[in-house]
DNA sequence: ATTTACAGGACTGCTTTGGTCCGATATCGT
DNA sequence: ACGATATCGGACCAAAGCAGTCCTGTAAAT
């Protein structure tokens, strides 16, 4: 099916609901159930996995709560999905190297490789504060990616958190 | 964990293989299994499933088999994946609208589908003809996607077969 | 001390994936 | 016409991952 997991999904939603709320910190998971409509056990599990990957701060006790561990410009995309459901890698061989047995004979691996690095990127060059703020202006995302072979032109790799 | 299905691995790799022999036609199913080094059924499988999809064009009875339906060149990935585990589509909504409750309340929805283009471009502009030819020369894949909002400008969208 | 809320699990049902196998049908060669 | 070969279209099953819940422990505030 090539898509994310409902975790990632719903992780992302509540992330940028988080980003959304200027009122800086500690938003309990309740609370952010409630606010994103999602079901509040999964919403915890979410959190507690964000939390332990370093996206979130959590402060335990009563008034605690979760709040972003950096600004929404700094947090990646591709940072929120490995978070929730481990490494993008579109194959196999991408993560676990050596678990192919057709490896060293493999005809399509280096290109695979390749196709894995420009949609990592695409991922890569989005964050959160892209997605928090809707249809708001033209937002040009990204032109990023050229995944040309040769030409190790990549002075392109950091020109787009537009925060 | 945001990978294609192994299904789907075998299949690109088996229709690169096809796409290199450049007899043109008649590769039976035990022979593709042979020279790919994969599990014979499994192949098999993959091979019904490319034909539906129109990729590849069977051959039956005796001396029958299967081939390449077009040129490599006219073959992109994103047909491979489509035709080996369904639309590509990172999030739910993309391929089932209207299966989230939350989608008219959506803040991320706009950006997802977004992204969604960016990859699905990303893996529309590779051809199984990139596939074939490995380390061969520069091959300089695409530069295509630009998912800018606005900037209506899809012109090269077909500047890439190479062949 | 009590309450609130996170931390870290275990646990269950379900869907998908990985992989095999079989009967039916079509084609070729004799 | 007959038999061999090979695809076609399924069914089938085990294993793994996903979706979602729940429970015990611990930290912080009042």
């Amino acid at each position: 099916m090539f898509r994310i997991s409902r975790l990632t999904d719903y992780g992302i939603v509540v992330m940028a609901h988080l980003a959304e709320c200027k009122d800086d910190d500690s938003h309990n998971a309740r609370e952010l159930a409630e606010e994103t409509q999602l079901p509040a056990p999964f919403v915890s599990k979410i959190l507690k996995s964000l939390t332990r990957a370093g996206l979130l701060a959590s402060q335990r006790g009563s008034k605690g709560g979760y709040s972003l561990a950096r600004t929404p410009g700094e947090i990646s995309v591709v940072e929120m999905i490995t978070a929730l459901e481990g490494p993008v890698g579109i194959t196999e061989c991408t993560i676990h190297p050596g678990a192919c047995a057709q490896e060293s004979s493999c005809q399509v691996r280096v290109p695979w490789q390749r196709i894995n690095g420009a949609v990592h990127a695409t991922l890569e060059g989005i964050t959160l504060a892209d997605l928090a703020k809707p249809i708001d202006s033209a937002s040009p995302f990204v032109p990023l990616m050229e995944m040309n072979a040769g030409t190790a032109d990549h002075t392109q790799s950091a020109t787009k958190t537009l925060e």
